[in-house]
DNA sequence: GAATATATATGATCTTAATCATATGTTACT
DNA sequence: AGTAACATATGATTAAGATCATATATATTC
């Protein structure tokens, strides 16, 4: 556990090895998955501009992060221009990851939906995994990469592992 | 057509009016849809960190669009660190309001959904618009509002206007 | 002011994914 | 090797929202 919503933010993280999920739990008791930072990204970038994390983070496998405290960062941030512009790549990058997540949520289809997530190239985990990210239940997820697969859409790699079918080029 | 995927970026765009597509297309050919952008948001934000376009963007319907400088953009965002700290705020907080969206896409009920847009203030325009927001049919969104109104949840303020519960306090 | 278009609203039916259930394959640990 | 825990996978049933249909209220246009 790297962080849990609701603690005082000391800064954002990099990841050195491994993957750390970013969850939030809602009221109701849902749990979303709202990011999965992976080897060499910073993730909380958000939190420089307020108190409190949103949300929990926590490692999925055997994981590296090293804390970049707040203080110091923004510091550096009014300082070094160049380091600066390459923070701001970092964020611009992220909304991009989020509109798209979104437009894959807008997908109503379950089996179109999971198609364009593996398009986007979310199945680098497990399929569990990806059904919390795109808002299926794994059954759901499965049925769906199955459905895929038997239209000659998807090739299934192995076990948990499918990929885009590519026609003859 | 605003611009395309491929082409040397010339800066960031402001939609004045009408909507925007952003459009990706994928190695196996495949489109994806990454955003939608409407009147008063700026997008392709990402562009002032790369050569080119890395995806499509094309009017949906008549638009006006503004496009804002790359260079400009740059090269103020290095002289003025108080416009570069508000700039990054700015992205800072977009990156929030996905999160909230993607919570709120994450709630499977489409009367718990509702409510939870409305209680965030999704209602601002009509409730066909409020539909595409959250992902359901005007029908469905219709329904719940009126569900969860005969619950005592909402009150309803006058046609299409529906407002969260304040008990006495 | 009449005609047209659009938003709100609700009923009936149908499709789809959630849920529940079960089986098997894989990995980790002892 | 045996066991526990988990991921993958699929079948059966159910619940929920999409779809189709219709009615009315409001806004816009000529």
């Amino acid at each position: 556990m790297v962080f849990r919503q609701g603690e005082l933010t000391r800064g954002l993280f990099f990841v050195q090895s491994g993957q750390i999920n970013l969850r939030r739990f809602t009221e109701a008791g849902h749990v979303i998955t709202v990011h999965r930072a992976t080897q060499g990204t910073l993730f909380a970038e958000a939190s420089l501009f307020s108190d409190q994390y949103h949300c929990d983070a926590q490692c999925i496998t055997t994981s590296v992060v090293v804390n970049i405290d707040k203080r110091t960062i923004l510091k550096r941030m009014s300082d070094d221009s160049v380091f600066s512009q390459e923070f701001y790549e970092c964020l611009a990058s992220q909304i991009q990851t989020y509109r798209q997540t979104m437009e894959i949520l807008a997908i109503k289809s379950a089996k179109e939906r999971t198609l364009a997530a593996v398009a986007a190239g979310y199945l680098t985990g497990s399929i569990i995994e990806l059904s919390s990210q795109i808002g299926l239940t794994h059954e759901a997820c499965y049925r769906a990469l199955r459905s895929q697969t038997n239209d000659g859409v998807l090739v299934q790699a192995g076990r948990g592992e499918y990929a885009l079918w590519h026609s003859s080029s």
